[in-house]
RNA sequence: GGUGGGGUUCCCGAGUGGACAAAGGGAGCAGACUGUAAAUCUGCCGGCGCAGCCUUCGGAGGUUCGAAUCCUCCCCCCACCA
């Protein structure tokens, strides 16, 4: 790879929120570059959401650019720290995870993270390997290398601090434990989204506590999730994984809101300036609907992760569901006993409502079809002697047939 | 250890003896509209073959014709003081 610092520099920087500092991120490259030595660069995944979603691929992304430069890859799976839960964000005890628990956690993790990117350049390594073997006078002596005062400016301590929220002890552990992963790992860089940033900022200060030359830090943008509110995540239910099926990806990107249009091909998409001023442009001059703009990125998206036919036939299907409020081409089969069935036990059988209640609330809404006709009648019974397409609400489908 | 404030339906949060399956907001679902699963507006939003019944307001008892609301004990959280 015959990429100079300087251009190096300029693909890590591109899309990045933050890299601190930058001029250490500068000499650290060159050294790399004239020593032949790749950096090592640290990413901290958490295996008890093994579940993979677009806001996690805005980090992947930016450590494919420092593979595709030559760099390696440290991935540190937490399967020690999951124990206590990132205090980031929500203040929800985490219930332990156990060994083989993680041991399929971190597979499943690896297995979506590797559509990303390249297993040679990576290593995984466990941090339960050394603070599982970590020793109470080693603890403490950690723990003597940083203040409370200054864990408790991070800001999610501060907040839950002033809204009466309990910290625990454990959790002030966290971001030591984490930057003690920086030690043990020699990283040259950390990279991790905002949410991330005081943690690994003090993986700055214990390296050096520990005679080592600090790491770079570099933030990624957080993905705002599908409701345009909220960060993405699986507990806040706005989040699109990155093994779903290219239909289900596409549908949820079109139902980003309009405003989240540019955000999602800077940070989703981590497209470069250029291509960013190309949907603004888009966007701005009135002349294209933001629907084919949001078409747009979404295939673009689709595609990274499946393949451009797949992205295609995706936004073909949703026009025919959507625009034309046709049917899916491939509608699963749900098999009923006997030939004739109270709809509203149909709907709940088939998974369509979690209760009786709910799929009455469905029909009286207007919101069930069978065959194209809606169901009026909470009551009614539909004869499934011959096979009948059921439809609730806009975008589920089945076809129902009795046995 | 002391003092005070709290624990309400998925979340936030009102509710201090009957009109409470419990205000309001958010999320979610549906309908209309549209340019999309955007936006906006409207409806629904504990369970039950549902004009009725059943189970909810940290837990267990109690008072009462009647309790989320009052009493007792217990569990948990927070702040301040120590």
């Amino acid at each position: 790879m015959n990429v100079s610092a300087a251009e190096q520099l300029e693909i890590i920087t591109a899309g990045a929120e933050e890299i601190i500092p930058e001029e250490e991120m500068a000499l650290k490259l060159e050294r790399a570059l004239s020593a032949g030595t790749p950096l090592r660069v640290k990413y901290g995944a958490d295996p008890s959401a093994p579940d993979l979603h677009l806001g996690h691929a805005v980090c992947f992304r930016k450590l494919r650019d420092f593979q595709e430069l030559g760099h390696r890859i440290i991935f540190v799976i937490g399967d020690f720290t999951a124990r206590i839960g990132d205090p980031s964000g929500r203040s929800e005890t985490r219930r332990p995870l156990s060994a083989e628990e993680v041991e399929v956690n971190a597979r499943t993790y690896m297995d979506q993270v590797y559509k990303l990117l390249d297993p040679e350049r990576t290593e995984v390594v466990y941090n339960n390997d050394w603070l599982g073997a970590l020793a109470l006078a080693d603890m403490i002596r950690l723990g003597a290398r940083y203040t409370v005062a200054r864990l408790l400016e991070r800001d999610d301590f501060a907040l839950r601090y002033a809204n009466e929220q309990p910290i625990g002890i454990h959790e002030l552990l966290y971001p030591l434990l984490v930057a003690y992963d920086s030690v043990m790992t020699q990283a040259d860089v950390e990279l991790g989204g905002t949410d991330q940033k005081f943690n690994m900022l003090i993986g700055r200060t214990i390296q050096r506590e520990y005679g080592q030359e600090p790491q770079v830090v570099v933030t990624m943008p957080l993905l705002v999730g599908t409701d345009g509110v909220e960060k993405m995540s699986k507990s806040a239910g706005n989040y699109i994984g990155i093994t779903e099926s290219p239909r289900e990806m596409y549908g949820k990107l079109m139902s980003i809101p309009d405003e989240l249009i540019l955000t999602y091909v800077h940070v989703a998409l981590g497209a470069g300036p250029d291509v960013l001023e190309e949907y603004r442009r888009a966007l701005e001059d009135g002349t294209t609907n933001p629907r084919d703009v949001k078409s747009r990125l979404a295939r673009r998206v689709v595609e990274s992760y499946s393949s451009r036919e797949e992205a295609q036939a995706a936004a073909v299907e949703f026009d025919r569901v959507f625009r034309e409020k046709g049917a899916p081409d491939e509608v699963p089969l749900f098999t009923v006993e006997g030939t004739r069935i109270w709809i509203v036990q149909l709907l709940v059988d088939a998974g369509l409502a979690v209760s009786k209640g709910e799929a009455r609330r469905l029909i009286q809404g207007g919101g069930v079809q069978i065959d194209g006709t809606k169901v009026e009648d909470p009551e009614q019974e539909v004869d499934v002697a011959e096979e009948r397409l059921l439809k609730a609400g806009k975008r589920r489908f089945l076809r129902v047939r009795g046995s």
